[in-house]
DNA sequence: GTCAAATTGATAACATCTTATCATTATCAA
DNA sequence: TTGATAATGATAAGATGTTATCAATTTGAC
């Protein structure tokens, strides 16, 4: 079970400040429920932090993510999307109308691989019609 | 059972000649035992066709894809890659350290979505450790 | 063989996403 | 409050993948 009590690497580095700009981002993706790009973030935070910018947004990313506060997620033809670490195993849906990204729980894969292949982990997406956009096409 | 006889574009265009490099390219699709990048692909044409450019790759790759013999395959954090088209449904395999793609047969996924999302489609990418890099690395 | 025009290859230009730079500002230990 | 310095924001620069441009070449109907 990989935690990592401080991130790899070797130092704690240096201080570590807590801004306002920081604050808005974590609450962003706290209560987030649905993996967010970083120009989602950026919009999500910017009512809680006039004048953030896309740069501090990404600075930020990347720390959480070697803090292991964050995970990326990656799904095909789009950027990197961020979601809280620890959530239980889950996969994506993708929309094909709004492209915004869902977690769907309860989804069970199976497979055979080739003699000599090993599988360490895998990734499922789920293409279709949310509800928002279902509900707004009325079909 | 869509095939279309002609792109979904108005006329049948102009002429369409058969030319040394588009035959280099179909051949190595032909022959590919997994979906290709473009710089795969016009590092396996090239030794058909001297002097071949990448820009004739992608040209010749978006043709082939317009008219259905191949399709675009997208895996998570890669560029797109290439494959006959009209092959069974099936899924990949990326491996972690050789970062090449395979096809992998008979993978079943279940899911149960959310009241009123809709699937269409799903993509299945199993991460690990291919054949050869098993071997190479001897454990 | 001719020749209009499709095709090619080299490369510049784009598009997109991410990181680096740097002057300015904010943080927080003392 | 002070002050060393971490953090920020604007923006240039980078990385990567793809498309447009255009002179030169190749194709193929005649």
């Amino acid at each position: 079970m990989r935690r990592g009590g401080s991130p790899a690497v070797p130092g704690p580095g240096p201080a570590a400040r807590d801004t306002r700009q920081k604050r808005a981002i974590r609450r962003v993706l706290e209560h987030a429920d649905r993996p967010l790009s970083p120009d989602e973030i950026l919009a999500a935070a910017l009512p809680h932090s006039e004048g953030l910018g896309i740069a501090t947004v990404y600075r930020s990313l990347r720390a959480l993510v070697d803090e292991r506060w964050l995970s990326a997620v990656e799904v095909p033809g789009r950027p990197v999307l961020y979601e809280r670490s620890g959530k239980s195993h889950h996969h994506h849906f993708m929309c094909d109308v709004c492209a915004r990204v869902y977690e769907i729980e309860g989804c069970d894969v199976s497979a055979t691989l080739p003699r000599g292949f090993r599988a360490r982990d895998h990734d499922v997406t789920i293409y279709g019609t949310c509800r928002d956009c279902s509900a707004n096409r009325r079909r």
